[in-house]
RNA sequence: GGCCAGGUAGCUCAGUUGGUAGAGCAGCGGAUUGAAAAUCCGCGUGUCGGUGGUUCGAUUCCGCCCCUGGCCA
């Protein structure tokens, strides 16, 4: 059997959850317990320099256990779902050559499920298309673009909410580029990971409420940690506007804001845990219709699913 | 202690010329195919501070009480 053969064969672990859970530390405990590199799924995590606002692993912690798909691009770069499912496969690839074993953490769930699922073959984004599509929609609106998307590709506009300007813009950019519908391309989809042994697991908090508070103390400990002086820093490059990706993640769109003078800093802190607690609730809704995943108690399976996963891993002769 | 302004949804407030009330935010549910920590869709019963009175009917008008803020003593 050929080392790509047997590599084959190795499988791969998931771990999601919403903001906050404790998936990392999840993450580090069974790292050190097996063979396993931690590859992230956090679409705030891949910029350089969002590092206390995106709890993103201290260098420490990255000194002991390796993590792939952390600080992979500078913040006035736009990540994407298509660069994710490519950086993760090949991660994936790279430490199954390794004989070790991807364990994929993250709260990141379009990230996660364009892995698991598959994503469409798509075009990427075209920056000038988007702009021509901003420029008409300041003009005529995103009600008239979505009128104009009903007549190319009349499924796509049932489907898209005729507010939804992100949707409205990408069919249309697909639309327009491709010659060919978005409703069309993306009935083909494939699972990049079909061919391996996949474990998938969600960390599901038994009480909201225990949550919100663990959000609340885990924002305040940002605050204590110099969130806002890392925001200035990001600002004080000069290359980076309110509308970046990177710069629109929960936390700093706020702390951005206040630091334009929009409102004070207590305010900002408030409007920042309300986001993040929306954000979880978002993670939650895709996490309960996610096929395949089994569910965890962040508060009470941490012990057996170390002893289970190790166990398990063991029997691959690692 | 006196005068004034308030007390309505978890918060900030609007409103009912008397027929038991609605916005924003928060919260909750959902969607999610290269910006996704994004972008959107849906969900509003709450002793209208308490208690008496007037009235067919009071959250609305009147009396008293309680609470908050301001001004004056």
């Amino acid at each position: 059997m050929s080392d790509a053969a047997r590599a084959a064969t190795l499988p791969v672990l998931l771990l999601a959850g919403p903001t906050g859970v404790g998936k990392s530390d999840w993450a580090l405990a069974l790292a050190r317990a097996a063979p396993v590199e931690i590859v992230s799924v956090d679409s705030a995590q891949v910029y350089r320099g969002l590092d206390i606002g995106s709890a993103k692993p201290s260098v420490a912690v990255r000194a002991e256990v390796v993590h792939h798909l952390i600080d992979i691009c500078e913040p006035n770069e736009s990540y994407s779902a298509g660069r994710f499912v490519r950086d993760a496969l090949a991660a994936i690839a790279t430490i199954h050559a390794r004989r070790r074993i991807p364990l994929l953490v993250g709260g990141t769930m379009l990230y996660l499920r364009a892995l698991v699922h598959g994503l469409a073959h798509l075009p990427q984004a075209t920056p000038a298309l988007r702009a021509a599509l901003d420029a008409r929609a300041a003009r005529e609106g995103w009600p008239a673009l979505h009128a104009e998307l009903a007549a190319l590709d009349p499924a796509a506009a049932a489907r898209i909410a005729p507010g939804d300007r992100q949707r409205i813009q990408r069919a249309l950019e697909v639309s327009l580029s491709v010659g060919r519908p978005i409703s069309q391309l993306q009935r083909v989809t494939l699972s990049p990971l079909a061919a391996l042994p996949v474990r998938y697991w969600v960390l599901v908090p038994a009480q909201r409420a225990a949550l919100h508070e663990r959000l609340a103390r885990r924002l305040n400990s940002m605050m204590a940690a110099g969130f806002l002086d890392e925001v200035r820093r990001l600002r004080a490059r000069g290359d980076l506007t309110a509308r970046h990706p990177a710069m629109r993640a929960v936390g700093y769109r706020q702390l951005w804001a206040h630091l334009d003078g929009e409102y004070g800093r207590e305010e900002a802190v408030a409007r920042a845990l309300a986001a993040t607690r929306q954000l979880a609730k978002r993670q939650l809704t895709w996490i309960r219709g996610e096929p395949g995943a089994r569910r965890l108690d962040p508060d009470v399976d941490l012990v057996s699913w170390i002893r289970d996963t190790s166990g398990e891993l063991s029997s691959f002769g690692l």
